[in-house]
DNA sequence: TAGATTGTTAATCGATTAACAATC
DNA sequence: TAGATTGTTAATCGATTAACAATC
């Protein structure tokens, strides 16, 4: 940790939520230790690369013996910032956004959902889970106001550049975007894009003749 | 095209659909033709990355021109297999799975749900849609009468094991994943993931201190 | 101690980018 | 013809895997 020099890369990023996930599945299976080589089984990974993600932020595991779960939980929570509270924004609330909402209360407390949003005069108001829908206007001022620090776009495509904007206009500088679309943004905000429809059509294509 | 023998990557391949939508787009701007790197310039890819994926499947540009936006469509549907129908079943009629039923109907004709499975009774026999929701036990006698080739899984994690198995069981080959779990699924099946906790999570790692 | 497993370096593999001859 | 742009080879870059000394 101290001082995360080393740049890790993306796709090592990408993998510390599922040690964290298997670690959380061990301790329901009161596994209190774990090799590479086990957690490569159940993961369907290469040992050496699961040792090799983690030794980027420390020394977490015991040679002879292999990682504690319990701590190496803890360490990855740290890692990923998951050890405080994180506040979302959520814009769109269709039936992805409401399936998101739902998802996220889920998993991790510390992920939670602290704002939805949409500019349907017909949603605004309404309740959704804990939360009541507010006017996409109100969005900068809620940012502010609960300390919201990622964004999740889950508007049709034509709005989700605006959207995109007026997160990044209120200083959110993490977003997830479920929009079809290619955002435009400052390469200092981190962007994520989920599209549904490239990811289907791809699949299309080992379609056998 | 004939023999796709140099087996191409899953990167290339994730890439197409991106090509494809981008064609649709100069489409709708009346643009006929379209250079490698105008394509870079609004993909925000590199040029050559773009020709070489392109020439994997052929010469589909003129040398000093370009490529033709409406040939190259066509080909990328050709290839990715959108030039006839695919049916595809999607099991798991939450928030998600409405969301997703909309979304895919949207993009390509060519990709339509054939088939909305559930195993809650409250849900089997509503409407949605132009589909009734059936009950998850007709699952392989669907499959088998409307041809489906595709499955989506989006039902909660401690039910995708099953229902994957009873897709590959009824005969698809190719799954797309919404539940926040490792499936098993044996080599010949086309297995892809979409997690959004593990993104939300990974996301958080950016988060500034 | 003997066996196991880490952390890490070196080797391999694969994907991206640069460069350029061919040619429209 | 001159300028532009492809298709493709070679160079680079980065990520994965193998191997092994250190050590529990």
């Amino acid at each position: 940790m101290l001082g995360k020099e080393p740049k890790i890369s993306n796709s090592v990023v990408r993998r510390l939520p599922v040690y964290l996930r298997l670690m959380q599945t061990l301790k329901n299976q009161n596994i209190t230790t774990v090799s590479s080589q086990e957690m490569g089984l159940r993961l369907d990974m290469n040992p050496a690369q699961i040792r090799k993600d983690l030794a980027y932020f420390g020394e977490f595991g015991r040679k002879g013996v292999g990682y504690e779960v319990d701590y190496l939980e803890r360490k990855l929570c740290q890692i990923l910032n998951l050890d405080r509270h994180i506040g979302v924004a959520l814009i769109g609330v269709g039936h992805l956004g409401i399936a998101l909402s739902n998802y996220t209360r889920f998993q991790s407390e510390h992920i939670a959902i602290a704002g939805l949003f949409d500019m349907d005069p017909q949603k605004i108001g309404s309740q959704v889970g804990s939360l009541v829908v507010q006017d996409v206007r109100e969005l900068a001022a809620t940012v502010n106001d609960k300390n919201i620090q990622m964004g999740i776009i889950a508007v049709p495509a034509p709005a989700a550049q605006q959207v995109c904007d007026e997160l990044i206009e209120a200083g959110v500088k993490i977003i997830l975007n479920f929009a079809p679309v290619n955002l435009r943004v400052p390469k200092e905000v981190v962007l994520r894009n989920t599209d549904f429809t490239t990811e289907l059509q791809s699949l299309a294509y080992f379609i056998a003749d």
